[in-house]
DNA sequence: GTCTATAATTTGATAGAC
DNA sequence: GTCTATCAAATTATAGAC
């Protein structure tokens, strides 16, 4: 455990804006989650709440984006991939009682209006997840815009899956979505590129 | 104006919780904006906040469904109607500056796993709106089952959508879902029951 | 029902000793 | 870098006059 006073700070900021979001969070809550002196915040974060929770913001994404990347790294089968990691999704959120879903959906929310920082934060983490798939997709013939398109569906549709599933404790919403997620993929690659140029 | 005092709390409450959440709202903050007497929201919410919280997210959803009833009224194209809502709602948020997008979607979010009666409110409130589309979907020959998959594909892909747009303030992202939410009303209609049975 | 004053607590942040 | 004491402001909520 060689985990420093930063480090600890940053995920245990992760684990609360997780659960309960950025504003009900309070930076006592953090320290005594991350077993740091109040003062040593401040010290690593000199801009504060907010600087601390940009930095929780990013991290909490990486993270997310390696998961991602885990499920898509055999590129054979996209659709299968699509279909697990939304099933995977699905118990993760029922067997840690609906409190671990999105790193980041909730703060993102709060903040879009009320501070470019950390709105731009969320931004940035939610398009290099875009990026990630994007070049999953590419790589099984998708053109740029196909892939992008079919990006943007399979997000909105976990993301709205999340939501739905944590405010109605139902993780069953998950596992729909998935299946409209992994018919979207298949669909898509029926109609790739090189398919269509075939036909012609 | 008959606009009661009581109407005026919800309505401010409503305004301030789709901009900002709910814990970043303050009880004062929303007697100020509704010009009402600090006292009087005690008075017509005994239960504080979180009772003031829970009507407006009732109030909210139900304002909301209205919204969804108008636009599949015209029972005969669904596909256009799924079309037509997303592209208002893409207006929408765009001419608002990506504050209005889904009234309780942050609010839902940071109470799932925080206040329990307020939790309830939200799941409620979203149930009602798959409800309506079931019944909407129904009406055009789908199974009860194919009707409920679609509408929470549908739930999915907007408020997912509404995250994405508002986080990137891109509104493109609101129409590129609303595409694939069309498709996915065109090709689950293709293959609804009546027309499996034709094809046997 | 309206309105003010204020209680009790918590908030984010700072100062300064070590 | 660590830790404590503390500030000023904001928080939800209540009491009680009108």
């Amino acid at each position: 455990m060689a985990t420093t006073t930063k480090d600890r700070l940053i995920e245990a900021t992760a684990e609360l804006f997780r659960h309960q979001g950025y504003s009900a969070t309070g930076v006592k809550e953090i320290v005594d989650a991350a077993r740091a002196p109040f003062g040593s915040m401040y010290h690593f974060f000199p801009g504060g709440k907010e600087e601390l929770g940009a930095a929780t913001i990013r991290w909490s994404g990486a993270m997310y984006g390696e998961l991602i990347e885990i499920f898509y790294a055999d590129t054979s089968d996209p659709v299968a991939a699509t279909r697990q990691f939304f099933e995977a999704a699905a118990d993760t959120v029922r067997d840690t009682d609906y409190t671990d879903a999105c790193p980041i959906a909730t703060v993102a929310l709060e903040v879009a209006s009320t501070s470019d920082p950390l709105r731009r934060a969320t931004a940035d983490v939610f398009e290099s997840w875009l990026v990630q798939l994007d070049a999953h997709f590419a790589r099984n013939g998708l053109t740029k815009t196909q892939a992008r398109s079919l990006s943007v569906s399979l997000f909105c549709l976990l993301e709205g899956a999340f939501l739905l599933a944590r405010a109605t404790r139902e993780h069953r919403h998950i596992r729909a979505a998935g299946r409209t997620a992994a018919a979207a993929v298949r669909d898509a690659l029926e109609h790739r590129a090189s398919t269509v140029a075939r036909r012609r």
